[in-house]
RNA sequence: GGUCCCAUCGUCUAACGGUUAGGACAGAUGGUUUUCAAUCAUCUAAUCGGGGUUCGAUUCCCCGUGGGACCGCCA
């Protein structure tokens, strides 16, 4: 059997990574199966439908490394196709025009509520008798769901769902204007895209029981169902728009690395025995849907750091440096191209302490900037002794022909023992005058990963 | 409120009905180091409560409790 998935975004705001995480899952198990995944842009809400979002939706997989197959589908094209299906359902006595006026539904509604009650739709156009129909108000059709009786899904995540199918409502397919609605487009795009496997956020559960009628009343194929738990932001709530670190690009910006936010979404609610880091390659063999677990998970931001730095370390160091450009020029300031050797010779200890690339380029800041600013409180450690220090270090490094690990240690070295002192305060004083600061990567990494000449100026700017 | 779903360390999660309930992140302590980090070692920490079923329940059933989702002519 054909495995064919689909991720089917509305673009009426920007997509969060609860999101991307269904992409995720969906696009893992169509690969694994050597089925196909695709991406449809359900935009048939022409009011809230941005073409912005829908740039946002596109960008966000592609980073992440969400491929789908053919170019996105657009549901609104289709839209001649979902009417023709809305029509045949009537022609055929599975759905009914509801005459039933906006403010009339809206009464019922408020009715209910006054009583506490759960308003479903009356159903008073299903089987109309003695009703004049009203020449004022264009219908609306609905589905004529079922009215007794129970209904099961199989879902593959949360094995069988059962209802009444009292509470399940004649769902409107078409609107007064004629557009359909989500639950006729659904069921008619994913029935024409043949999708086989419909995994989707937890929210929709409710949907199958209205969209499995529409499939039987069109005898058509029922696609297996998925419903994934929901993603919690750090506070245990549902995750919003509103959150912050909710997009992608909330992500981006800190300097997140796609590999690592795919690997944390990857195991965020599903997981395969005690492993934790999973390459692109593995995750697509060991993916499965049995894994998925059925309680929702939070964010937890510590993990993604965590799972960030891990990825930073062990990534070609070439390619970190290609993200570290493409980071700069995007969210900081764009790495000069006199300083990109510097940085690519020193990345391998820039790196070190980094967990995030705005970590890296904050720890590059002394071979970007050629300005050294000294903080008041590491200019304290600069006494005269210290100073001293420099101005003997300075003397003598002038002297070198080669500057190499080598010869700087016996240097320090040289210096530690005429002072009777320790490493600290001959390294310390030259690595505030050389980055402004008394935190900083090892002395020689440092001295090396400046030229001579910068060397030499910025310890003779503190004396 | 109605319907449905869920429940293992703080967090993400493992555990054919039989384990000293495991791992990872976070936290704590110590070693190493050239500062900060990193690293290494060690430690703290969980089966929501109550009933069953069973020789035996984290696992199966019921009831509570807690959390969540849905209840649109949005998707």
């Amino acid at each position: 059997m054909a495995f064919i998935c689909r991720f089917a975004p509305s673009p009426t705001g920007p997509l969060h990574i609860g999101g991307v995480r269904t992409a995720l899952f969906n696009w893992l198990l169509a690969k694994k199966n050597k089925g196909k995944f695709y991406l449809r842009i359900e935009d048939t809400d022409k009011e809230r439908s941005k073409e912005e979002f829908k740039a946002q939706i596109i960008k966000s997989l592609s980073w992440v490394g969400v491929k789908y197959d053919d170019k996105e589908f657009i549901q609104s094209k289709n839209i001649n196709k979902h009417q023709e299906i809305a029509q045949e359902l009537l022609t055929k006595g599975f759905a009914y025009k509801c005459y039933c006026s906006e403010d009339e539904i809206k009464e019922q509604k408020d009715k209910c509520k006054k009583q506490g009650i759960p308003y479903i739709y009356n159903r008073k156009w299903r089987d109309p008798k003695n009703i004049q129909i009203p020449k004022d108000i264009k219908p609306v059709i609905r589905f004529k769901s079922k009215i007794s009786g129970n209904s099961t899904i199989k879902d593959l995540v949360q094995g069988d769902v059962s209802i009444s199918n009292s509470i399940i409502e004649d769902f409107v397919i078409l609107r007064q204007d004629g557009s359909p609605t989500y639950q006729l487009c659904a069921t008619v795009d994913d029935h024409t895209m043949k999708v086989s496997h419909v995994i989707r956020g937890d929210d929709h559960k409710i949907n199958t029981f209205k969209q499995k009628q529409i499939y039987e009343a069109m005898k058509w194929n029922v696609p297996e169902f998925a419903h994934i738990p929901l993603i919690h932001s750090e506070k245990g709530s549902k995750l919003s728009k509103r959150d912050k670190s909710s997009t992608i690009d909330d992500y981006v910006k800190i300097g997140i690395l796609p590999n690592a936010l795919r690997n944390y979404l990857l195991r965020l609610g599903w997981a395969h025995k005690d492993k934790e880091i999973f390459t692109l390659e593995e995750s697509i063999q060991l993916f499965d849907l049995k894994g998925v677990g059925k309680s929702p998970s939070k964010l937890d931001m510590s993990r993604i750091l965590s799972l960030n730095e891990h990825y930073i370390k062990n990534m070609d160091e070439k390619i970190l440096f290609d993200f570290l450009k493409k980071y700069a020029q995007n969210y900081k300031k764009a790495i000069n191209s006199s300083k990109e050797d510097s940085i690519i010779k020193s990345i391998n200890f820039l790196k070190n302490k980094a967990k995030t690339l705005n970590d890296i380029y904050q720890n590059s800041q002394y071979i970007l900037n050629d300005e050294v600013k000294i903080s008041p409180e590491d200019i304290k450690l600069l006494d005269t002794n210290a100073k001293k220090i420099t101005v003997e270090f300075l003397e003598e490094f002038k002297k070198m022909k080669a500057v190499n690990k080598e010869i700087l240690e016996k240097l320090i070295n040289s210096l530690i023992t005429k002072h009777k002192t320790n490493f600290k305060s001959v390294g310390q004083p030259l690595r505030i005058a050389l980055i402004g600061s008394r935190f900083g990567p090892g002395i020689y990494n440092i001295i090396l990963s400046l030229t001579k000449d910068e060397v030499i100026k910025r310890i003779s700017k503190i004396n």
